[in-house]
DNA sequence: AACACCATGTAAGCAGTTACATGATTAG
DNA sequence: CTAATCATGTAACTGCTTACATGGTGTT
């Protein structure tokens, strides 16, 4: 249920491609809705359908053809309709490496992990930091906050970034509690 | 597939009812890996069938029958073998919050969500220092580290706290955000 | 009297994943 | 020459959610 709104939110930022959408879905949205190309083919087929938004064939010459998609008005009264709602479902978290650490009986495999886990993080964190700068084109945030119309992106952006901020943090930590087992054997 | 690892892993803390891991998985592994009942019945169904964990029935008197279910050797073996492997795939998050946040329009509905969020961190913040303390058992962190066999279930409780924290001080970036655009008009 | 807890399970349906296919274009 | 990008889609499958059912016990 929620994708499809996940999907009319993301159109929010103007016609896009099925494929765009993915990229969108594989990048920013995957910090809060992660999606694959073949769910959002199908979500947006459905949308069609329902008229929620509207599709529009684009012949190119030395490309695919392509189906740009709009909102219409109907969904974006559907959108604005669920966004005053509160949420039904709290936040759910998938994180293979929990798992394997709740049952881990080797530290060095461990701390190879976390090591790949910071690695990771300090790259989305850099990638965040620059949507930030894009979206702020050079203005403080004050200047951005009372000029923009929209404050959604920078809000579930802000989460990314406390999100893998916090991500490091606890990594730290695990890091200096294995060492101190490692270190007494 | 990895719901599979999860409840080995949660069998490591010793033999269970699939009533009482739907508690597990509603209340501690909810923060990595949630599940509802009927995923779990049908999960250890399974691994019954696969020989990784053993099936005992228990009847009981003023209760329904239940059956218990411990690792077996084999059981301890897949999963250690999970474990030492680096994961998948990478974390994935679900938050309707988010969703309804990208899209939002009316500043002060925003608030109560964010509000309300905020009020859920809080305790589940309360709850997992409780669990800590039932851990430490008044020893110091050190100590408990020097002492216990297993640190896995430390290691996601302070995981769990981390990303509680890190929910909040966002929360906090988010109101100050929304006050200053109300602000303005 | 009404509700929550204990304890399991079936059935139906929806959501998400994986594999495969197409075929030209462009970058390394 | 190889790989990645663009752009879509079908098909088969696995995983997850929701509704419902049972029936005694304990709590407010």
């Amino acid at each position: 249920m929620s994708l499809k709104y996940a999907v009319l939110a993301a159109l929010l930022e103007g016609e896009a491609s099925g494929y765009e959408l993915s990229k969108v879905f594989d990048i920013s949205f995957a910090n809060f809705w992660p999606a694959t190309p073949q769910q959002l083919y199908r979500e947006l087929e459905r949308l069609a359908r329902d008229g929620l938004v509207e599709a529009r064939f684009v012949q190119q010459e030395r490309r695919p053809n392509k189906r740009m998609f709009t909102l219409t008005e109907a969904g974006r009264e559907d959108l604005r309709a669920f966004a005053a709602e509160p949420p039904r479902r709290p936040t759910a978290i998938r994180d293979e490496l929990l798992i394997k650490l709740q049952a881990v009986d080797d530290p060095e495999a461990a701390r190879a992990m976390i090591e790949e886990r910071m690695t990771w993080a300090r790259g989305k964190l850099g990638r965040y930091e620059r949507v930030r700068e894009r979206l702020l084109d050079g203005r403080t945030e004050d200047a951005y906050l009372r000029e923009s119309d929209r404050v959604g992106p920078y809000l579930t952006l802000l989460a990314g970034i406390s999100f893998e901020e916090g991500n490091l943090r606890w990594c730290e930590r695990v890091l200096a509690v294995l060492k101190q087992r490692v270190a007494q054997g």
